[in-house]
DNA sequence: GCTCCTCAGCTTGTCTGAGGAGCTGCCGCC
DNA sequence: GGCGGCAGCTCCTCAGACAAGCTGAGGAGC
């Protein structure tokens, strides 16, 4: 599979090293449009788009009637593969963090419609830890827990929550393949069941401490 | 301090935001430049450098004669603009949410080291607050609290952290200005070595419990 | 001397028209 | 059925024009 590399992308791609080489350090101006255009030898829509490509992984800025600025030496680091390379149990504890913090802001936030989400995402899981494939159940828990983030009403706790989803769903199907009886925790429908009651009764202390020990409890059972 | 929005990257949003919605799942092709253009009410250069941001973000991948299509449904994680553009308190609350459980865990496993750099932090902190400038204060508490997230030993945790430092910085200089004398809190020095002695003692839910109230102050002095 | 205003000259932002290069599916031929 | 060629689509790049916005110099007013 080869790949061309559109003039645009060539072009992105020299800034990049020119400002990895110190060239322009943060915060400097970059030269004009037309001045770059004529350094780099293509058009000023080239450059354009090669400046925007930079600004869409914040290495560059560009403001109108100022100029293009450096913003940042390398380009901004993907949560994935952060997330990948990390120890699951890392990765686990800042779950913990976010969904405790989470629950506790449920509780004393949830709406009649975050209660009702709450129950019926309750029961799907219940319904799909019974007799669906492994793959609908994690599916299943994972909208649960993402209900109890949405009950939170806080933005920056859910985009850190669905960023964790992709890591979290590959670890949970490979320790369902591993040992699909005990991993599958049949028992911990009651856990989550524990943590809507607290979050219908209004407890944040409790919510935060239930999910609390179910996390904790997940991230003691993992191998190793 | 307001912030332009120039067309195409409000393109480039709307485009986010059909793509989040479901209107192109991953691997389908994209309508033609003209057609987007005439959709969204702008030029074809624009629509182009929109899409250029997008591929910047790998979201969208272009392919010559072929078309343009979607390889991802969520950007690389751009914190830094998520967390810009959320209320500060829901920033503060993710920020309590990582601390709170950092501060649990440095207290059960901090080492001699950690507990040094804690002492030192904690030590200049105080210098800081009483003789420094406004940015040299600022740096100086977060340093603090960036050793109290070292001795969690967990490295999602730290890098969450960091990511939540540059927003920090800004609120925390934009309150000493608004209102000097209360925002610096000067009698949170006691608070800050509140928590140190809970992770010395190796207390976790002290450690925690204290980190907590602690930002939760944070929060409710928050003007607004 | 200081502050404020105005403006010229720069910058980026946007649109359009033109032509080049490359992919894809259709259609006729063998 | 298999193959090659072609038409029509796509993105890629450029140039030119004008709009919108910033910045610093210099003058007016105090």
């Amino acid at each position: 599979m080869i790949r061309r590399h559109p003039l645009a992308e060539q072009a992105a791609d020299e800034l990049l090293r020119r400002i990895g080489a110190g060239e322009w350090p943060v915060g400097q101006k970059l030269p004009g449009e037309t001045t770059l255009a004529a350094q780099l030898g293509v058009g000023r829509s080239t450059v354009r788009e090669a400046v925007r490509e930079l600004a869409g992984r914040r290495v560059l800025e560009s403001r109108q009637g100022a100029g293009v600025f450096v913003v940042g030496t390398q380009p901004v680091e993907d949560w994935d593969r952060v997330l990948r390379r990390a120890a699951i149990t890392d990765v686990l504890e800042g779950r913990l963090a976010i969904e405790t913090e989470a629950a506790r802001l449920a509780a004393a936030r949830r709406t009649a419609t975050d209660l009702r989400a709450l129950k019926r995402t309750l029961a799907e899981r219940s319904r799909a830890a019974a007799e669906s494939p492994d793959d609908e159940y994690v599916e299943a828990d994972l909208a649960f827990h993402r209900a109890v983030i949405t009950a939170a009403h806080n933005l920056v706790l859910a985009e850190l929550f669905d960023s964790f989803v992709p890591r979290i769903r590959r670890a949970m199907l490979d320790m369902l393949k591993l040992d699909a009886a005990h991993a599958r925790h049949r028992g911990d429908q009651a856990e989550h069941a524990a943590i809507v009651d607290a979050i219908r009764a209004q407890d944040p202390e409790l919510a935060a401490g239930r999910s609390r020990s179910h996390l904790a409890g997940v991230r003691d059972d993992l191998p190793g």
